[in-house]
Formats: C-alpha cells, sequence, structure tokens
DNA sequence: TAGGGTAAGTTTTTT
DNA sequence: ACTTACCCTA
C-alpha cells in the first residue's frame, strides 16, 4: 500500500495545481473545466492510472468519450501510464455508442434484441423509413425519410418515445406523420433484430431504468443483472461533456449511481449541438450533482502563443460563454499563416508540397493533419498527396465500407448473422442476378409485413407469398444457399468465411466475368477487405463474426492510401476534435465553406461554427497555416468565394499573409469600389506582409474567356436585375451562350442560379 | 426481369 | 459533379 502511494504521488509530481487537483479529488463530482490543449487528457488519464495505484479494480472504471479516435487514444495513454503495473484491459473505455451496443448485446432481450442485433446506420434507417412512409400512403416527395428520421433522431437525443413529441415543439401535419412512422419504423427495427445509432442510447437507458425502478420492489431486485450493472462502477469520467444530449447525461447518472463522477468538458468547444447535444448541460451539472468540486485547467501545453491569440480572437466574438483566460508559456512561435489560392487544385497542390518538403526534411508524417469543414473538400487534397508519394488516412467520409462491393459481402455476412435484417437481406437476395427481381421481392415482403414477421422469415415458406412455382423455386435455392453458409459460421476463421460467401454466391465469379476495369478495382477491393478481415483476426484472435461487424457499424472507415504507419491525417474538423498535430493546414476557410452555407442566417449556428473554428485552430501545436480560395468547384459548380469571417477576425500581430492579395480580384473600378465596401475594410490594414503579395490574378488566371452576355461584359460582384428576385450581386457563372447560367445573390433571396436572358444589367 | 436512359435531388458536421 | 430513383423498352 505505502508503494501505491508513493506511486500516486510521483505520478502528480509532473502536474500542475489544477491538474493535480482534477487527478486526486475524491469524495464528491468533479467538473473540470479545461479549455483547449490544457492537458485534460493528461488530467483523465492520470487519474484513472491514480485509480488503479489505489487499488480500485479495472472493471470498476469506466472512461466514457465522444468519438472512437478519442477512445483510442485514451486506452493508448492510460496503458501506457500504466504499463507492466496494471491490468488495463479490463477498463471499459468506450464512446457512448459502443459501451451501449456492449450492454445491450448482453441484456438486450429486455427491449427485444437478440445478441446478434444488427445496428443500422443512416443508409440503412433510411431504407426502412422509405418503406414506413410508402405502408403509411405518405408522399417521399414531401415527406423525405432523411426528414422524418431526423425529428425521431432528436426525440431519441431527448429521450422521448412516439407519445411524446409534442415536447419537440413541432406541429402537425408533421406531429402525427412523425408519430405514426416512430411506432411503425420501430416495430420494423424489431422485426429485424435491428438497432439504429438512437435506440442503442434509448434502449439502454430504458433497461437501466426499469432496473432501478423495480430493485427496491420484488426480492430478486439485486440479483437482476442490469440493476448490478448500473452499480458496477466505482469512478465514471466522460470526457468532452459539453457535447452530452439528454439520453446521454441520463445514461451517465444511471450507471455512476455508486460511483464518483468525474466530467470533463469546455463550453467553447461544443460542437455537437445538431446532433442534440446541450452546453446547458455542463452549467448544469453543478446543480444536478450537489456537492460538485469545480476545477478550471487555464495552462495551455500545446500551442505557441501566436496560435492560441488567434484562437482567442476568434472565439472571443461569441456571446454567453464561461470564458477562460488560456496561457501559455511555450513563446510566440510562428506567426499563423494565411494564404489565397487560385482554386483548391492549387490549395491541394500547395499542402502537399509543402508536406512534401517537410517530410523530406525530418518530420513526421503523422505530425502533419490536413482539416476541412465537409468531407467533399478531401478528395482533391487525396489526389494530390498521392501524386506527391505521401501516404495518407483518412478519417471518416465515403468510407471503404461504403463501396458498393464491401457492403455486399458485409451484407452477406451481416444476414449470416441476422437473417433477420431485412436491409441486408433484401441488399443481397438478387446479387449477383438470381432472377428474384422486385416483384418477388415485393410479395414476399408485404406477405411479411402482414405477418409482422422479418422477410427472411416470408422467405422460409415462399408458397404462401402467392408466387409462382419459378420465382418460389428460385427464393427457396436462395434460402438454402443461405442456410449452407450459416452452418459454416464458427468452423472456419473469419477470412476463410468471407472466401466461401464471395465463391458459393458466385460474387466472386460474376464480377471476374465482366471483364472490365471498374470489376477489377471490385475485385481488388475484395481482396482488400480480405486483409482487412485477416488483420482483424490477428488483432483479436477470439473475437468472432458479430465483435467483426459491431466493429464496423460502429466504428466505421478509416481509408489509408499508402504506409498506413507513417501518414498524414486528413479529416473534417469534427473528427478532429481532442487531437492535437505538430503542423495543421485548415483549408477551404470562405464564406459558405466555413462558416458553411447553411448557417449563414442562423446566429445560433453561427456561434457553435465560431467554436469549430477555435477548434480547429487550437489543434495545432507550432505551425497553423489557414488556406482559401478564390473559386472553388463546389456542388458541381464553380462558386467564387471571399475569405472567411474567421480569417478576418484574426489578429495582424499573429498573422502572416503569404502570396496573394485576399481580396476578390476586381475586374472594374466599379467592382473593386463595391468589393471593398463589402468586406471589412480595414482588411488591408489588418494584415501584414513578409514579403511582397503577388501580382492579383490575371483575366486568363482567373477562368480564360470570360462570357459575352447579348454584349455585356460580365464580372463578378456587377449588379444584375431580376424581373421577379429584384438586384443581386454576380457571384458566378457556367455554360454559355444561351445556355449560360449565371449564380446571382439576392439580398432577399439568397444565392440563386438563374438563366443570363432573365437578368439584365442595371 | 433486366438493363439502359433520363430526371431529380443532394451535401454539414458523428455514432 | 455525382449518385440515386424511376420509367420505359427488350
Amino acid at each position: 500500500m505505502g508503494d501505491a502511494i508513493s506511486e500516486a504521488s510521483s505520478r502528480v509530481a509532473s502536474l500542475n495545481p489544477a491538474q493535480r487537483a482534477a487527478v486526486v479529488h475524491r469524495g464528491s463530482p468533479v467538473l473540470v473545466l479545461a479549455g483547449a490543449g490544457t492537458g485534460k487528457t493528461r488530467a483523465i488519464t492520470h487519474r484513472v492510472a491514480t485509480l488503479l495505484d489505489e487499488g480500485v479494480e479495472p472493471w470498476r472504471i469506466l472512461a466514457v468519450t465522444f468519438t472512437n479516435r478519442a477512445a483510442g487514444e485514451m486506452r493508448e495513454r492510460i496503458e501506457r501510464l500504466c504499463e507492466g503495473e496494471h491490468e488495463t484491459r479490463k477498463i471499459w473505455v468506450g464512446t457512448f455508442h459502443s459501451i451501449c451496443a456492449r450492454i445491450l448485446r448482453q441484456h438486450g432481450t429486455g427491449v427485444g434484441l437478440s445478441n446478434r442485433f444488427s445496428i443500422y446506420d443512416s443508409a440503412d434507417q433510411q431504407s426502412v423509413m422509405r418503406k414506413v412512409l410508402d405502408a403509411h400512403n405518405i408522399s417521399t416527395k414531401m415527406y423525405s425519410p432523411r426528414g422524418v428520421l431526423g425529428v425521431l433522431d432528436k426525440a431519441k437525443n431527448q429521450g422521448l418515445g412516439p407519445d411524446d413529441l409534442e415536447r419537440l415543439g413541432i406541429h402537425d401535419p408533421m406531429l402525427s406523420i412523425a408519430r405514426k412512422c416512430y411506432k411503425t419504423y420501430q416495430e420494423r427495427l424489431r422485426a429485424a433484430d435491428a438497432a439504429d445509432f438512437g435506440d442503442l442510447l434509448l434502449h439502454t437507458v430504458r433497461l437501466l431504468r426499469d432496473a432501478q425502478r423495480t430493485a427496491g420492489q420484488g426480492q430478486l431486485g439485486d440479483l437482476d443483472p442490469l440493476y448490478r450493472l448500473s452499480r458496477r462502477f466505482d469512478h465514471v469520467v466522460v470526457d468532452e461533456f459539453q457535447d452530452t444530449n439528454p439520453i446521454q447525461a441520463e445514461l451517465v447518472d444511471l450507471l455512476s449511481t455508486d460511483a464518483e463522477l468525474c466530467v470533463v468538458g469546455d463550453d467553447d468547444q461544443a460542437i455537437y449541438g445538431w446532433r442534440g447535444a446541450d452546453v446547458d448541460q455542463i452549467l448544469r451539472f453543478s446543480d444536478r450533482h450537489p456537492g460538485t468540486e469545480v476545477i478550471r485547467l487555464e495552462q495551455n501545453y500545446r500551442s505557441t502563443t501566436h496560435i492560441l491569440d488567434c484562437a482567442d480572437a476568434i472565439i472571443r466574438k461569441n456571446r454567453g460563454r464561461l470564458g477562460k483566460t488560456l496561457w501559455s508559456d511555450l513563446g510566440e512561435g510562428n506567426p499563423v499563416r494565411v494564404m489565397m489560392l487560385y482554386d483548391e487544385r492549387e490549395e491541394a497542390r500547395l499542402v502537399a508540397h509543402e508536406a512534401r518538403t517537410a517530410i523530406d526534411e525530418g518530420m513526421e508524417p503523422e505530425g502533419i493533419a490536413i482539416f476541412y469543414r465537409t468531407h467533399a473538400q478531401s478528395r482533391v487534397i487525396e489526389d494530390e498527396l498521392r501524386r506527391a508519394g505521401i501516404s495518407c488516412r483518412i478519417v471518416g467520409g465515403v468510407a471503404f465500407y461504403e463501396r458498393l462491393e464491401v457492403k455486399d459481402v458485409l451484407s452477406y455476412l451481416q444476414v449470416l448473422l441476422n437473417p433477420n435484417s431485412d436491409v441486408h437481406l433484401t441488399r443481397i437476395v438478387n446479387r449477383p442476378s438470381r432472377k428474384i427481381g422486385n416483384t418477388t421481392v415485393t410479395k414476399l415482403s408485404n406477405r411479411a409485413t402482414e405477418e409482422g414477421v422479418s422477410l427472411w422469415a416470408a422467405m422460409e415458406h415462399p408458397e404462401s407469398a402467392g408466387l409462382g412455382a419459378a420465382a418460389a423455386r428460385r427464393i427457396r435455392g436462395f434460402v438454402e444457399l443461405i442456410h449452407q453458409l450459416r452452418a459454416l459460421v464458427g468452423t472456419m476463421d473469419l477470412p476463410q468465411l468471407m472466401v466461401e460467401v464471395v465463391e458459393r454466391t458466385g460474387y466472386r465469379i460474376a464480377l471476374a466475368q465482366d471483364d472490365n476495369e471498374e470489376s477489377q478495382a471490385r475485385l481488388e477491393n475484395l481482396q482488400e477487405l480480405q486483409g482487412n478481415l485477416i488483420e482483424f483476426v490477428e488483432e483479436r484472435p477470439d473475437a468472432g463474426l458479430d465483435d467483426y461487424l459491431e466493429l464496423v457499424s460502429l466504428v466505421g472507415g478509416e481509408r489509408s492510401e499508402g504506409d498506413r504507419g507513417r501518414a498524414v491525417t486528413l479529416m473534417t474538423i469534427h473528427s478532429a476534435k481532442g487531437l492535437e498535430f505538430e503542423r495543421v493546414y485548415l483549408t477551404g476557410m470562405e464564406e459558405r465553406v466555413f462558416p458553411h452555407a447553411r448557417v449563414l442566417d442562423d446566429p445560433f449556428q453561427m456561434e457553435e461554427e465560431r467554436r469549430l473554428a477555435y477548434v480547429a485552430v487550437t489543434r495545432a501545436k507550432r505551425d497553423l497555416t489557414l488556406t482559401m480560395c478564390r473559386r472553388r468547384m463546389l456542388y458541381g459548380q464553380t462558386q467564387v468565394g471571399t475569405p472567411s469571417r474567421f480569417v478576418l477576425d484574426l489578429p495582424s500581430e499573429s498573422t502572416n499573409q503569404i502570396g496573394r492579395d485576399l481580396t476578390t480580384s476586381p475586374r472594374t473600378p466599379k467592382a473593386a469600389a463595391r468589393t471593398v465596401t463589402r468586406q471589412s475594410p480595414s482588411w488591408q490594414n489588418d494584415i501584414e506582409y513578409d514579403e511582397a503579395p503577388d501580382a492579383p490574378f490575371t483575366e486568363d488566371e482567373l477562368g480564360g474567356s470570360e462570357p459575352e452576355g447579348e454584349g455585356v461584359h460580365l464580372y463578378i460582384g456587377m449588379l444584375l436585375r431580376h424581373k421577379a428576385w429584384g438586384e443581386g450581386e454576380l457571384v458566378g457563372w457556367h455554360g454559355s451562350g444561351r445556355s449560360l447560367k449565371l449564380q446571382i445573390k439576392f439580398p432577399t433571396r439568397g444565392l440563386k442560379t438563374v438563366v443570363a436572358s432573365f437578368v439584365e444589367p442595371v
């Protein structure tokens, strides 16, 4: 015991007083308000390590994070801290969703889930909802599956069932539609033995709630495994608490009945409001948990002061903050660089070129990260990095697992585990072609709905669905095939199983037969999937098919190009939260990209966008570069961009503009005058040039042949009048001649694309 | 039933 | 731009 205590004290010796307080405080709930880079993960991991030193059983500790990445990082760091001293594997570390999935695998029968239930992603959800809407004769044109699912998701995030939807403040007809569909949707999921992401939380909370309510009543209460689960933990740690939504907060409470609770968060980094997260959660924590010890971490250990000053300049403009003063003693460092490029291709080339140079000079590729607001921006960058011969890791996005053939094979595997999963079964029933067409599937599906059973159940008795003899025969053949494959599960390892699936279903043969480049690529993707499975089996030798599928559905994709270990990281800012890098490139710093076009007229969302910018900037340790483009191909159209307001907020003392002028290139004196007044007038003076800016883009650079509409000379920024919409400003165009389309920003209507002949110059 | 062709919608962010 | 949905024909 004496050893344990000296160990504990040596651990905290390297911490500052506030961190130490967060680590050693015992006996009441702790709320740690931790600014970016203030060593919050350090505090958490040390707290866990210290708990182990004190003799707390690892399996009595629960650590919850928000993203899989953060969970992985947390586990790794705890392991590193405790290497050779403690058995850290038994600590529960995971995201809310993975923890719930784990609980439901064991205890899901209470909500109608078997231990092999499927987890539906948003594509799966949409296909279920589409059918639900059809069944209720609701036009999917007027009420999109996505839209209705959005309402359900909101409800689930707040722990509301179908009958509590009024509380969301929605009104008819959406209210009654959502209510009906919610019920049917849940019935369908239950019949499919499936849960969506929201269900993972909601089901778990229901089970734990019920267990606690009934505990005191029956004699068996104390033996209820769920009740025991809720009392299992002595210590619960929650990271990124500002991003929890009400249902997650309730889950935390339910899992910490007997536990000491330690939550960590930063109101300035709340970026999941759109997912139902409520910053108030962190503000109200002390009220919900009397006796809470509040600890503030304000010393930043990550970034140089130039970077911090930029971060502060951005976040300072938000209202309703708790307010923190971050400071750092790492020195000024390099100024934050601001660069304007011609288009997204040049932006990508620049980043790739710089990364190449840095790596050649000995920098670790892992120390470099490239951020963007939306996944759509990643492709060009990926492309240019590949050209520069740089390996990269792309987090999320249109992941490997989303590819058609990969989804197909995974659907097969999913069906082997849970044939009742209609979505997966429907996907593969006729792939490759087995002459089982829509008509047949629809008949079976209707029959299944009538009976309230799954499609698979209906397929096992094809004759009762009124199928023709030939169709019934084909179905029987398919059912037999699945039975055969299911018999193989558990008799061989996963990579082998996949090979059997691909062979016995004829999937590989079908691909191999149409001999074109595309199917060649698909075969290669299947090879890659097999490699993935081999890797998985090596890492977790005793894991089964269920474990693999759960990993795929919860962790989603991470694509790698080239060498896995030594790679530059590409990701959205959202997935960058909680991470840090020596060098960060923040790309696409243009209005309508970041801040995103959809939030421009919503001050509330704009504040969230600002926090997102704050998160992005504070990821950088030493070097930060913000890039933007004059024009960008977006949603299939070339848009002319103006610098993001977040760039305009940066203090000149801490920034350095490299290369081209940031103002939109003026075409005519008239446009130039407008440009200057429209943007921050002080902009020119705000920037310190360390070198003369390049000459402005030439006409040629800006797009070559400029369209002439009926002899009128067009230029960006010119005013045009539309009969119905009034005057607007020209921001871009495409096409030519009669099909010349103009993009015009109307003060009242927003951005519109109109045929040139409908407008005239002012 | 399948396959081709056209029309339409789609894109914020994550689990 | 890109994908999906639906419609029509073979």
